[in-house]
DNA sequence: CAGATAAATTCACCCATATGTACGTTTGCG
DNA sequence: CGCAAACGTACATATGGGTGAATTTATCTG
């Protein structure tokens, strides 16, 4: 069950995020289409509990500083380490495509850090995007980093839907394809999740966390350049986890 | 109207900055005191959104970089300048107290910056605190900037509570003293709102923004050094608003 | 390796809460 | 300056969502 109100908390911070000026009430309910009322409670309790303020006298709201004290708090425990993004910078523009590290988050890997592409076609993904860990690339080389007994409970929870023609749709499906992406030494997908992207994944275990680097694009540009990028990938891993 | 589960959503960010480690479901739920079904709702609702990751299977949830990035993109439009911040570092070193810039949120002042005196006993505020408009020298001293139809129109959504015996209860009340402030050149307060709690401010518009600065601390300290403290402020103001 | 214990997840029902409606206030325009 | 349209705010009500209890899953312990 989604909390519709914890949801769209969400929502405004997004939407400031985007517009980055000031949104009277009324424009904030129009756009989202939520009653004047129902937006007039949410922001009161946002502004009540400090989170949103008016910098001029009826110009609106806008997040306060808060909302950056409180998230630099929480990033800078076990930040990533410096390298880290040295790697996926280097790496996308060694090969012009987005890079992305990924964790896991139940039965989803989230990217919790990104360098984009500056191609015109693209892999448009930002931090906080989530995919199923079992059809993508980036999720296949978290999966390669748990326990035969994590993957089964794992596998337990996964609705297999099938996003694509080419999505794996069974336990055994995944497996094989994790036996696969061992022989090969990294991990691939073609349009397992999303229609067009394909990716090449290894694993980067930082510390005690499990995480995973990869690289991905338009099918058409990464196509048969796999083993290619995959050594670049490790290549580059190897380089810059020593600095 | 509070929206709780909005509320909730703070709550969880406030909690995880605080404690700065991953934290299970049951752990959320026994220390706020919510139903384990709730808190399994709203957990889910921001792993779902991409803002809770699990750092490792099993070990509980953390917040993603995704706030980071928010919160960044939103605090970078109209940053506050370098000066003001070296303005309230070298401000509260010289007084030894705290030292606020306000903005003005309805009736209410919010506190966009906020460097904590170092003393045992002090002011404790933070970016984000709020405080009423009316009843505070921080205050005060955006309602100096207000035209008087402004102010006459912010007036009607006060509600004048009496905090302690020096609580101005009336428009009137509140009026007087910013005559007062204006005659003696700055804005102050002695446990107007709160107990033990004396503040000295004066007016510090930035571009369009109508701001304040604030030094505070406790009335045995503050006590009669408060024309003193306004001197320092203003010094202070002239010699950085240059740089 | 049971058996116990604790945690996570599901579900249906009832109440807190989101919203429709109405009212007061502000702003924009002729 | 007066009127209209837009905006912000208050409140009662029906209904969507939070919760307690039940179920499943994971973890501990002897």
């Amino acid at each position: 069950m989604i909390v519709r109100q914890a949801a769209n908390v969400l929502e405004i911070l997004e939407y400031f995020a985007r517009v980055k000026k000031p949104a009277t009430l009324a424009e904030i309910a129009d756009h989202f289409g939520w009653p004047r009322s129902s937006t007039f409670n949410l922001l009161t309790t946002l502004a009540d509990k400090g989170y949103l303020y008016e910098p001029r006298p009826r110009a609106g709201y806008y997040p306060t500083p808060r909302w950056l004290v409180l998230a630099r708090e929480v990033s800078e425990v076990e930040p990533l380490p410096a390298w880290s993004r040295a790697l996926i910078t280097s790496l996308s523009s060694e090969t012009g495509e987005t890079v992305a590290i990924a964790a896991p988050a139940g039965v989803m890997a989230v990217f919790i850090d990104v360098i984009e592409s500056s191609a015109a076609i693209r892999y448009f993904a930002h931090i906080g995007h989530r995919v199923p860990i079992h059809a993508t690339s980036s999720g296949r080389a978290l999966l390669l980093q748990y326990s035969q007994d994590e993957r089964d409970s794992l596998y337990r929870k996964i609705e297999f839907k099938q996003y694509n023609p080419s999505t794996p749709i069974s336990i055994d499906a995944v497996e094989a394809e994790l036996s696969k992406s061992v022989e090969r030494g990294y991990c691939q997908s073609f349009a397992d999740y999303s229609r067009d992207l394909a990716g090449v994944a290894v694993p980067l275990p930082i510390g005690e966390r499990r995480l995973s680097v990869v690289v991905a694009g338009p099918e058409f540009r990464i196509g048969d350049r796999t083993a290619e990028i995959a050594a670049t990938l490790k290549q580059s891993v190897e380089r810059f986890r020593g600095k």
